[in-house]
DNA sequence: CGAGTAAGTCATCGATCGATGACAAACGCT
DNA sequence: AGCGTTTGTCATCGATCGATGACTTACTCG
């Protein structure tokens, strides 16, 4: 088989691949464009397909969205739940600012955050934020306004999303993680 | 002149009252649902007016967008240039994050924020959050990476925006304000 | 092999978008 | 009052969007 031939094979079909592919290409474009600034065409030609397969296998542009964007749970952070609120804001800087690489691109968050033009998407943005994540924060506070103090954590680890995946800040996006973390620590520990 | 004749009286016309018109509800339109969210009709049936109005008063939506987010010049912040971070910080706070009321609504850079999607637009938020505001602030910073501690600092003010305006997070948004400047000043002092 | 089903493509619809140019009406000036 | 200019409106264009249904091609299983 020569090259061209590979090149104009026709490529195997494959429903679970396709979906997949059509998954990450939608996270892909939404994480940088938005899902007002994405159309199912740009998804479908990233993913290689037609763009019609997206609704006969999301039903909408929505329901795609919505799938794009629903968390792999981390479930559980692993952290000792009788641990401070540095040591879990630690965790939350991990899982959601610096990306490992292992993660499927940006994090559900930050994809979201693009998006938020939609008033579904605050509303899901709020709910995954406040109940998801700063809810078991507050309970490791201590004294009156524990929820303010776990809202203000909340700020700064979306603060350093936006900072390093939209502002594109020089500094910030090519620290040293570990100094990074450092520093959000030390911020974290001001208010306990 | 009954109420119908008043009601449907041509309402008089004023070239310059149009334009702030159109302005004002592009401001708050762009706003709540960003650049690809809104259209131009939109923003012309909140003025009152013609949609082609801002094709002649503005030469195109990207140009409309562009004279909206264009912030008022606070040009001095009024603080000290010998002033600690702190204090810097802590007058960012006020202009940034608690709107005083004062201001045509939301802050242009949380609009900016709203239409992300856009690289042009990434790229000004870039230069405005870095050059303008974060700029003086790593110069009150002593020691080695100032400007990533000045980054982290502007990481808390935007998420803090963030939190308040895009996710309206019920504690931080209906905090006191004094409350959260002293939470805000403490964690900035926590890099000094 | 051959029929049936699943996977992918094509043509197209109706709505909406930004934008243009022709037209109507109110204003200012003499 | 009358005329030219400015201000606002209407009709409409071409592009693009999400979405649908008919059609074609490849795979599967008997």
């Amino acid at each position: 088989m020569t090259y061209a031939d590979f090149m104009n094979a026709p490529k195997r079909r494959d429903r679970a691949a396709t979906r997949t592919a059509l998954l990450d290409a939608a996270r892909s474009r939404f994480a940088e464009h938005g899902f007002d600034g994405t159309s199912v065409r740009d998804i479908a030609a990233d993913a290689g397909v037609d763009a019609t397969l997206i609704f006969r296998y999301f039903g909408s542009k929505k329901d795609l969205f919505a799938e794009a964007i629903r968390a792999e749970v981390p479930e559980d952070i692993g952290t000792d739940p009788d641990a401070g609120p540095a040591v879990l804001a630690d965790a939350l800087v991990r899982e959601v600012v610096l990306d490992d690489g292992t993660g499927p691109g940006e994090h559900p968050l930050l994809v979201m955050l693009r998006s938020a033009g939609r008033p579904e998407v605050r509303k899901r943005l709020r709910e995954e934020v406040c109940d998801r994540y700063l809810a078991d924060l507050a309970t490791r506070f201590e004294g009156e306004d524990a929820d303010l103090r776990s809202e203000m954590v909340g700020a700064l680890l979306i603060g350093m999303g936006v900072m390093r995946s939209v502002v594109v800040s020089p500094v910030l996006s090519e620290a040293d993680p570990d100094r990074v973390r450092a520093l959000a620590s030390a911020m974290v520990e001001a208010l306990e």
